[in-house]
RNA sequence: GGGGUCGUAGUUAAGCUGGUUAUAACGCCGGCCUGUCACGCCGGAGGGCGCGAGUUCGAGCCUCGUCGACCCCGCCA
């Protein structure tokens, strides 16, 4: 074995070598970054997870190891012994961490060569995905997301730290579990002792955390890989990580203030910024109607106004069908300095993107000296012309954008255009972190596709108590204990105090149309767990990857998850899902039909 | 399942209304250089345009199909 690793340790990382380190002989390792060959004298800028150190091949100093450093390339795995220096005057490198030294090389070892590697692993390389996915091995050498990941690693510490001190007790639930059909699709795993049967692996560790507050443990948390068989997103993949918290004898307050606890120490240690607790909360209702969505962006304005009650009577046809069928009308206002930003063309723009969310047209006026631009207008009275005014408080050159439609469409569009807008405009401040608690979710929302009322969360959600008679009249109307913490416009957690009672929890099913023999075949083992006294309990899960984007300023899920997929859910690297070997198939008494 | 953007040397891109030997930068290889740090200078190699059809005298440019990456809708209790 080589002399530099048994005998001669590293001493430093390349990275934390300093002006107070001159004079010291030191013993580095690490990948050979650049190479400047000046044919007498030899740079090499040397690179480990801490950053960049150069190294100097002098003749003079050691004619030998000179000569060995021609033989050095990019991504060579070096390990040298020299001495570190104060650089000669006027030779420093101020964009560098360890730029006023430099190290000496005396001896130098050559661990392994490497081949030309496809990409540039300098700075922001703006190499296509599939290549960065194939070579993941190779971009996750690149700063930016060793940088990730370990900020990753450093807030899933202080998130166990903090629980840990908390009180709270880490249990491992099993991977290899029940397919539960509500809800998102599973993965299925076949079973080679059971022949014809499935594990699924869990969309979230739900019902045995609950378990867990059966049994009596009364603070439970897990960082926990969840799975779920849909299609991916800038921020969705298809297997993800949970910090999943389940609390005994609390009610929503204790379960929000310990939650706040918890950002403001992540925060804190591992970013060194200080949060304003508590956060505000947004009633479901509030979100909606003013945000047009349950996870609102509040860093910014543009905030949806609703104009159905002025236009119920004009004479405008487009208005009058969607409001006597009841839609509704809503618009946002952009002030003068941006709205000029907005071209005709840029309007049609604005057109089409609403149009993906299902809205037929979007209609603006923009407020000249000469009066309101608009191709609508004509179509209105004056007075209704002034009660728009006075509600959207027009001043001169802002620019209003109309939508008419079903509620869902409504809302659906103007909160996206809102978020787009806001994006366009640059209406957001960098590094503002708006966190907001959005409470009071219906327990239950109606599926045009199921034909019944379904969960808005899972069926153990509670509902609240006074609404419980609603469950004969007006499912949706039920509000549930539950809650989402919202941090700039992104769900990063969301929770719920569960159902406790075994007979509270049977109406839910009834409600939800679940018969009691579907319910013991899907979720039996749970009911008569209900049934051998359950504590009141409820918790949240945070979704980890989502909020490491936000604290690494992420623009994909990808950039904080070491190995992840391709939108079509494969592994470039490892070239999974793949055929497997006719004997496995048999094996699980598995046949591929199609 | 649907909509959109993209696919040209190792990489990132350019390639005019289809027209001889397909450009550039970086990287790579060789040479020179004792103070560079996006080192510099000189020289060189490297692709036939994701793949497959078609239209045409002629296709990187047009058409169709197909594969892949990304973004979005649906989906994500």
């Amino acid at each position: 074995m080589s002399d530099f690793i048994t005998n001669k340790k590293r001493t430093h990382y390349c990275g934390t070598v300093c002006a107070a380190d001159a004079g010291k002989e030191v013993i580095l390792m690490g990948w050979a970054h650049r190479r400047r060959d000046h044919g007498g004298v030899i740079f090499v800028d040397l690179r480990d997870r801490e950053g960049l150190v150069q190294i100097v091949f002098n003749p003079e100093i050691s004619p030998d190891v000179h000569h060995e450093a021609h033989k050095i390339r990019s991504e060579f795995v070096l390990a040298v012994k020299g001495k570190v220096r104060k650089r000669p005057e006027g030779m420093e490198n101020p964009h560098l961490k360890s730029g006023e030294i430099e190290v000496m090389v005396s001896e130098l070892e050559i661990f392994n060569e490497a081949r030309t590697p496809p990409f540039l692993l300098d700075g922001e390389a703006d190499i296509s995905e599939n290549i960065r996915l194939k070579y993941r091995y190779l971009d996750l050498r690149r700063p930016e997301l060793q940088k990730n990941l370990i900020l990753r690693s450093y807030v899933a510490a202080e998130a166990r730290h903090f629980l840990h001190d908390a009180g709270f007790i880490e249990v491992e639930t099993p991977f290899l579990t029940k397919s539960t059909p509500e809800g998102a699709r599973d993965y299925l795993v076949p079973s080679r002792i059971n022949h014809g049967m499935f594990y699924a692996l869990p969309q979230s560790p739900q019902l045995f955390k609950q378990l867990l507050m059966i049994s009596g443990f009364d603070r439970y948390y897990q960082i926990v890989r969840c799975f779920r068989d849909e299609d991916l997103r800038a921020d969705r993949q298809p297997e993800f990580t949970q910090i999943d918290i389940e609390m005994s004898f609390i009610a929503e307050d204790d379960i929000i203030s310990i939650m706040e606890g918890l950002m403001a120490h992540i925060f804190k240690t591992c970013l060194g910024k200080t949060l304003n607790t508590p956060f505000p909360r947004l009633a479901y209702h509030d979100a909606i109607a003013c945000y047009g969505r349950d996870n609102p962006d509040v860093r910014f304005g543009l905030k949806l106004q609703e104009l159905t009650d002025i236009l119920k009577d004009a004479e405008f046809k487009l208005f009058q069908e969607v409001i006597s069928t009841g839609g509704l009308v809503k618009a946002i206002k952009i002030d003068a300095e941006h709205g000029k930003q907005i071209s005709r063309k840029d309007l049609d723009g604005l057109k089409d993107f609403v149009g993906t969310y299902g809205a037929k047209g979007l209609a603006w006026a923009r407020l000249q000296p000469e009066g309101w631009a608009s191709p609508i207008f004509k179509f209105l009275k004056p007075a209704e012309v002034q009660q728009i005014n006075e509600k959207m408080e027009a001043k001169d050159g802002d620019l209003i954008l109309f939508l008419a439609d079903t509620p869902k469409v409504v809302h659906d569009a103007l909160g996206n255009l809102r978020n787009h807008l806001a994006k366009k405009l640059n209406l957001i401040e960098a590094d503002q972190l708006a966190f907001v608690w959005v409470t009071e979710f219906p327990l239950m929302e109606y599926s045009d596709t199921e034909k019944r009322f379904m969960s808005t969360h899972h069926p153990f959600t509670s509902p609240v108590i006074e609404d419980m008679p609603l469950l004969k009249t007006d499912l949706g109307k039920i509000r549930a204990r539950a809650y989402d913490l919202v941090l700039n416009g992104s769900e990063i957690g969301g929770g719920s105090i569960r159902i406790h009672r075994p007979d509270v929890q049977a109406m839910i099913f009834d409600a939800l149309g679940l018969s009691q023999e579907e319910v013991r075949r899907k979720f039996g083992f749970f009911i008569d767990a209900l049934e051998y006294g359950a504590p009141p309990h409820g918790g949240i899960a945070f979704g980890l990857d989502r909020l490491i984007m936000i604290m690494a300023g992420a623009e994909s899920i990808r950039d904080v998850i070491a190995f992840p997929k391709t939108q079509k859910a494969t592994c470039l690297l490892s070239e999974a899902p793949s055929t497997v070997e006719i004997g496995q198939l048999m094996e699980l008494s598995l046949k591929i039909v199609s």
